[in-house]
DNA sequence: CTTTATAGTTTAGCGCGCTTAACTATTTAG
DNA sequence: CTAAATAGTTAAGCGCGCTAAACTATAAAG
């Protein structure tokens, strides 16, 4: 809990925050999104086909409010929505491949400072980041598949 | 650019993206603060002391927005906001231990999932990310010093 | 000094996103 | 077959945050 790398985390996640978020927030204003829309794409890009009212769950809003927000976000061509054929009552939620190239978009908005920040690292110093990184990924996967 | 690395950081900021970006929005409505509040804290914290136009520029919004979203910070006891001594004009933004405890708690908020991954990890693994990792925040520290 | 520029505040008005509540459609339970 | 439960949509209303514009106060320039 007091561990050091735990610490160490932290202050990186302070660092991507403070690059990251500004840049986040213009690039929602710029494409008429928003941070739950943004949060949304993300989520159905992660888990695949979602319900609405799973989506309202995971970002805390009433499904009358991402019912609303999903109307917008079809007819903006980033997500479809279809009914289920197994469950007729709902509605599963996918990306398109627009809401496909806004996730990625949203992504490389943010990722200015990064390529900066690699050409300050020798390649070996490159190679044992690379070698970490890939470490928490995959241990994240792992943690990931427990919880659902 | 088509560096590796560059590839396993992004992959590595869309994991931290799913894992905090819910949890932030979601700890903004429990505060009754919002993603421009938590982010002008988050400058004034790395800044220091701030001008209320400065701060409506990094947030993309006009300074009457920005010092509208101030007094209510002001009010919720966050920020100080004073004087400039050297031009009346100018009032200095800096943050109040109220605002620096939610700084920290913001952090927190979305740390959960990282003290789970942490536990993951070999005390040999622990030790090769945290020096991975203090290296890109030293590293970030240089970049930072050159774009003020 | 007077004029112009700069920094911030205040006000009015507007649009957006949320909630509640009522409604439709489908499925499950009795 | 009817009643209850579930998933989603629609409509009305409300509050919040934004902008534009007018205003105050201070500083710099002529």
């Amino acid at each position: 809990m007091t561990n050091q790398l735990n610490t160490t985390l932290l202050q990186w996640m302070q660092v991507v925050m403070r690059h990251s978020m500004r840049n986040l927030i213009l690039f929602t204003k710029d494409r008429n999104s928003s941070m739950a829309m943004i949060n949304a794409l993300f989520r159905v890009h992660y888990k695949g086909k979602c319900g609405v009212s799973d989506l309202g769950d995971h970002l805390g809003v009433s499904n009358a409010a991402a019912s609303q927000m999903l109307e917008k976000m079809v007819q903006q061509g980033l997500v479809a929505r279809i009914e289920d054929p197994q469950d007729r009552r709902n509605k599963l939620i996918s990306l398109t491949p627009e809401g496909n190239v806004l996730v990625r978009e949203s992504m490389e908005a943010r990722q200015g400072w990064l390529t900066e920040l690699v050409d300050l690292l020798s390649p070996a110093e490159q190679e044992q980041i690379q070698t970490s990184l890939q470490l928490l990924i995959d241990k994240t996967a792992t943690l990931d598949q427990k919880n659902i």
